[in-house]
DNA sequence: AAAAATAATGCAATCGGTTGCACTGTAAAT
DNA sequence: ATTTACAGTGCAACCGATTGCATTATTTTT
């Protein structure tokens, strides 16, 4: 059996004879039509299986019920859990969503943000590859008044609203634990120093030493990548510091877990030689042992609310621009891997 | 400033004194242009910044240049492996992605058919549900002859283009091993058995214990969920069994992490006590001890393979429905977590 | 009862790219 | 030298929904 054309509104108007402004009009909810009428319509509609050709629509509407979302990794459990709050809110509010990943890379993440604009997005969502240093690849967006919202990765004073945690707080709190736990030389690994999330981090780690009287050495900070290769080698170098550090905060829980392993396997007990702090509470801190102390990080509303904030501006419910920056909570979450002493 | 408009091909058209179509033509590569006027036209468009507008370009051909993808969860190590494949292969073709997840919830995944249907997607990529049942929310696609390839989760003997792995295999594979390793008595923790992936699994597991003459016993098989809490109960149940097992085949990495802390936090001894086999070949594997010994599921390459798959189809160089069924390779990954001989 | 306001509908242009058909001019074939 | 072919280009009709403006019918106001 031939397949039929697609319904069109046209279809339905002249099978009820009226005009095709007349069944577009009372297919939104315009009350510009008249009661029986658009009963008919919606009646006629439903019946011919009508639905919607998005592309005249966009096309004449000059937007596109869309929102561009742009991630530095998409094989990360903290970046799916923001995708699932995004894809969460954009279902609920009817936006399609395209999704493009910079691997880390500035320059495919320009090549994105241009990719996005030509597809004429409504609105975009993104959070910054590691080698990023400036925002010029999002004007376009900017001089054509789309809303623009980071997460995670940001410039804190730069263009666009914001949805981050208090990276420098929670650096200070896990660094404040350890030394609670009674470590003295805390080490740190982290990854590139340009992104707020670690360089924020690392200021909190600092203030939480100052605060103690412990000397900053920054022969105990490790700037490197959080992949399993990266970690592996952190440990390593780690493992060559003398003294040996007694307690290592780590801003990756999985990043966390490579590293514990390869000093397991060094012979170093965690947490009495060395206590660990990781960052994130993924899935993988409550399963490898000892489990680990972490700083939960709540991705999947940090979606949620980037997506809403964007989606609210749109339909012009509020202005992204006077709420400039969310920060949403986080708190030390105190498992095994830390607790050298029994409090 | 105020913004310009977008400019079209009128406007390259106007500029240079050639008519809208020529243009329309040299944009593209059609042979049916002057050569120095198709110079002409690509300089101006590059000088101007032309960008097609993709809404008025589906519209008049009638198709999106976009690829549905359904996948049964997002926040998943597997699947973002797969997504990131797809992504990969959709990238260098210009094809976009929308993706939809169903939450293991069929009603949800029929809804998602029905919209990327809607949505006009030039073909699908799709992993069913745990509780789908029958393949008719896809029969539009069918029906209008839009490609469909299943991967992972596929029903075999149904329509559409399959790409798996051979998860009897695998199986067999995974309880072969254990049985060499001395295990006697083998238990297997799976989830729903009307997913191909879980069934095929468990006949394989069964196939290997007959042909070495272990009867195989309906109570050291438990079906239920894969995510922390299902894993947690499941890992209960095992350590209710009488006797105890002394070996266990478990369909997915993270929930076998999640029963192995359980099963130590018991006091069990693996692999001395039990040995464990996972499946996927997670990250999350390497970073757990004992680390554990899985199957190595080829995530990143199944997403390209499923992207070429469909896209070379769309472009008329291969038909889908003559290669239905592509088989990736898998293999048994070795470590700790089930060595119970140095072999 | 006449005037004014309002509700319901239609007309036709528009969004921007694509493509079948027709036309022109030059090159190749006879 | 004539016919034939074809490369290069333009015309105009689409694709389907939206919306400002005009028109008609109906209700309200005075």
């Amino acid at each position: 059996m031939a397949r039929d054309k697609d319904i069109t509104i046209y279809d339905i108007a002249t099978q009820l004879g009226v005009s095709p402004s007349t069944v577009s009009r009372a297919l939104k909810n315009t009350n510009a039509v008249g009661n029986a009428t658009r009963k008919k319509i919606l009646a006629t509609a439903r019946e011919l299986g009508y639905q919607t050709n998005t592309f005249a629509s966009n096309l004449r509407k000059q937007r596109s019920n869309t929102l561009g979302v742009m991630v530095h990794e998409l094989r990360s459990n903290f970046i799916t859990s923001v995708l699932s709050g995004i894809e969460n809110v954009a279902a609920e509010t009817n936006y399609d969503l395209i999704i493009a990943h910079s691997s880390e890379n500035a320059k495919k993440e320009r090549a994105n943000a241009n990719n996005l604009f030509h597809k004429r997005v409504d609105g975009l969502i993104a959070s910054l590859a590691s080698d990023t240093s400036n925002l010029h690849h999002f004007k376009s967006f900017v001089d054509k008044s789309l809303p623009v919202v980071f997460f995670d990765r940001v410039f804190e004073q730069d263009l666009g609203a914001k949805v981050i945690i208090n990276n420098f707080k929670a650096g200070y709190d896990a660094t404040q634990h350890l030394i609670r736990q009674g470590c003295e030389r805390i080490a740190h690994i982290t990854s590139s120093l340009n992104r707020n999330v670690y360089s924020e981090r690392l200021r909190g780690y600092k203030a939480a030493l100052a605060d103690n009287g412990i000397a900053f050495d920054e022969r105990m900070v490790i700037v490197d990548g959080l992949a399993e290769e990266h970690a592996a080698y952190s440990a390593k170098r780690i493992l060559k510091l003398s003294p040996l550090p007694d307690g290592i905060f780590i801003t990756n829980d999985f990043c966390a877990a490579v590293v514990m392993q390869v000093l397991k396997d060094a012979g170093i007990h965690i947490p009495e030689d060395m206590a660990i702090v990781g960052f994130n509470n993924d899935a993988i801190s409550k399963v490898i042992s000892p489990k680990l102390t972490t700083i939960d990080y709540p991705g999947y509303e940090m979606g949620q609310i980037a997506a809403r904030q964007i989606i609210s501006h749109l339909k012009g419910t509020s202005n992204i621009n006077t709420t400039n920056t969310i920060i949403l909570h986080s708190e030390l979450i105190i498992r095994e891997s830390s607790l050298k002493q029994i409090s």
